[in-house]
DNA sequence: CAGATCTTTGCGGATTTCGCAGAAGTCACG
DNA sequence: CGTGACTTCTGCGAAATCCGCAAAGATCTG
């Protein structure tokens, strides 16, 4: 409680407009609209009062960064649950190795709905990419029939999970 | 539009009442309790009353089941973001090799606050753990002095994101 | 300084949330 | 079969929140 965030508005607000664009083209957020994340990943239905009471704007000002937010697509909020109690009974993570373009395929990965998560790495894997299925025989037929399938796809290496452990989005927040 | 659940209610509730628990401890979830994840997957800040519709139940049970999802922990309305966005720069996947006690470990790195996720495995990884960093510094000092200073580390191997291309909360919404 | 653009504020009215008491359904047990 | 303990659902009024909008304030450009 009392974690305002007072102290030099002025000099935040100077920063906060012009929504200037670093090299990926992602907005750059400036301090209060970090803060007002920090307090969705709290709570995600947090009104947008007691948000502004924290991060010193009003309720309207907070209402529209927030929107701005979401549709820019620097955040979400949603509900997150961990899969297997929600009926998914398998889940597995792929590392895949790539001859060509990785950029395609991992695009191509993208586009399935089996798949959560994908990531381009550095390391001995390109792309490692998060599975949900149903069931073995689902999961069998993404990584052999669909991924593996891809062409440039050299060879991809399967780590079916056993048991999530953690789970947290409280990115800034610690 | 009008994607009611109407077909069977009564048979829905009676598989709703006591809270069966299957062998992981996990609460037992009914088609109704689904469905509201379903909607707030979508939008977490979705009122009580329009997702009461959208289930067939009135506001204030869906308002009473959301409040217990989260007592229990099923599920979680958050904010999330791609964290590159959000000023941590270095992101990485971790997996782990162990001897001796696998889920001892991944209790170690469940308590570090820069590891997001963790995941037991089957394959040639025990663990899978992300990590979270704001520079190269920080990812080399939690992944060399932290993790692999864990006893029963056996070894471990390092996948620097480059790119993050999909990071989707919509599980039983396809 | 004037003009264009963007952000914030203040304020009603509509909507939603919240707490609670009562009704209804379920289960265990004699 | 009925009774009590328990859980879940419903309805409703009061309080809080959300929402749209017009005006005010800032910032940048030229």
């Amino acid at each position: 409680m009392h974690s305002e965030v007072v102290a030099s508005r002025s000099a935040e607000q100077r920063d906060s407009s012009r929504e200037s664009r670093n090299g990926n083209g992602t907005p750059q957020l400036d301090a209060v609209s970090l803060a007002i994340i920090q307090q969705l990943q709290e709570d995600g239905r947090r009104p947008y009062a007691a948000i502004g009471k924290a991060v010193g704007l009003s309720e309207a000002a907070v209402r529209q960064r927030v929107q701005k937010l979401l549709d820019q697509g620097v955040m979400q909020i949603v509900a997150v649950t961990d899969p297997l109690t929600v009926g998914f009974r398998r889940q597995a993570m792929v590392g895949v190795n790539v001859e060509g373009d990785v950029e395609a395929i991992a695009d191509a990965l993208t586009d399935m709905s089996e798949v959560e998560y994908v990531v381009m790495t550095a390391g001995s894997f390109d792309i490692l990419a998060e599975i949900v299925c149903e069931d073995d025989d689902h999961l069998l037929d993404v990584i052999n029939k669909r991924i593996r399938a891809l062409p440039g796809v050299r060879s991809t290496e399967s780590f079916v999970y056993l048991k999530l452990k953690k789970q947290t989005y409280m990115w800034g927040t610690r």
